[in-house]
DNA sequence: ACAAAAGTGTTATTTCTACACCCATGC
DNA sequence: GCATGGGTGTAGAAATAACACTTTTGT
């Protein structure tokens, strides 16, 4: 149950985070199910009157997948009127999942400052519900479950810009582990941008940013030739992306 | 002087105004000099509890240019504890710009959502100050004056953003007359890019794109040779951008 | 006539795209 | 040994960057 103070926070003011995991070759995002509902939600919080925004994002962060120093960027603020659905309050109010004090706070009209984060989906060990979820999975962008208020639209809409600021971002470093294969550099960018890369062209275009080292390792144990392993050159990576690595995917 | 009724508002919350217009092959911003002080503000408004941000921001920007339906980009929430000025607001406060109802509401914690603005200088007949304001003028982006808050870096980051933005918004439809020359549009891309662009490859590119008509007319009454002029070819131009132009300034 | 800006083409370089065969590994 | 995915090169097309002279106009 959702129970605070509700005069320390700023009225009418949330963050929500997308937060972005690659495994099997699938994008995932971390949601939570709301207790005893059929609705998701995005990992979310509150800001605390002398907290930044940038800071309240970084704690919701850190609570649901316990990582600190994850990449994360604001992207969207989402300001309508009527974005929250009156309906998931009902019942999230039903489920007693809100403390009677905190309810007339809860129905004001509110506007959410929306997140993306990028973490290596191995990282996460534990993901943690909050008070009023009972699971807190990843869920692949394909079959995404029904979701509360407009955080569809959320995860669209950060699903976007990670497709426009590929090229300006360290997506790579931050959602693939350490040292990780050519294919799998490629499916990660197949699946952000939603359509098929040239395999040849792909590798040397990457190769060609001077952002790789090769490890001389392969992986083994998995099927079929093994394959190489590489790991990001951090300094380069961060001086390349500065001005953006060349376009047109 | 400000007076209105607080609580119709969304605490902490206001939108701050870019608008940008092209005049003297120089990039300015519209900003409002505060009575009787030493700073500029951009224009901006609060968020009535009844009303979408996006909404505001297009009140705020036809409250100050009398203009309607202009291209209005939200770009990015300002979220920093501390970003307003407690200096700057006893100043308002001393000069009576701010009623004595109303001096706790400003005084809270305050984040504001950005927005940029693209209008044509020429359409902008009567800048208009708003309650608190002596003058609104524009200014050019390379002499700014002193500013209220965090003013300046809202600027900058639309500047930036404007830059990033360049090849996939309809940058030139917005800022130029609706007639104009080849040269007053490369002028145009290099104010906003900062850097000199080579004339013969700005024109054989722009034309590539087959967003322009040429109109057979000339400019004359200009010294020199009179140049051509174009207009945009609204259509291809909306179609060409939904993809991005091709990129590499 | 002259100063200043507008108009115009070509070439070398780079980048992009499309495409097919051999190799290594686990089963 | 065979199925599967990993690794590799080349050639044609397109885009980019660099560069200088002529034309027009107002003064």
């Amino acid at each position: 149950m959702i129970d605070f103070k509700t005069d320390s926070f700023q009225p009418g003011l949330s963050v929500d985070c997308v937060i972005f995991g690659f495994h099997n070759n699938e994008l995932k995002v971390l949601l939570l199910k709301m207790k005893n509902l059929d609705f998701w939600a995005l990992p979310g919080g509150f800001v605390g009157k002398d907290h930044g925004v940038d800071e309240e994002a970084n704690r919701v962060l850190e609570s649901r997948t316990g990582l600190t120093d994850i990449f994360l960027r604001q992207f969207y603020l989402f300001g309508n009127v009527g974005r929250t659905s009156t309906e998931h309050l009902d019942s999230l109010e039903a489920q007693g999942l809100i403390s009677s004090d905190n309810v007339s706070w809860f129905r004001k009209r509110f506007i959410t400052v929306g997140y993306y984060a990028l973490v290596e989906y191995s990282k996460v060990k534990q993901p943690t519900v909050d008070d009023i979820s009972e699971r807190c999975d990843w869920c692949s962008i394909n079959e995404l479950p029904e979701m509360m208020h407009d955080h569809l639209d959320i995860l669209k809409k950060a699903h976007e810009t990670l497709k426009k600021e590929l090229n300006y971002q360290p997506i790579g470093i931050n959602l693939l582990p350490q040292e990780f294969t050519m294919p799998e550099l490629q499916a990660l960018y197949e699946t952000i941008l939603e359509k098929p890369l040239d395999r040849r062209n792909f590798r040397r275009k990457m190769l060609g940013y001077e952002i790789l080292i090769n490890t001389d390792k392969r992986r083994t144990g998995v099927a079929h030739k093994s394959p190489n392993l590489y790991k990001f050159d951090v300094k380069k990576y961060q001086k390349a992306i500065q001005g953006g690595l060349s376009q047109s995917w």
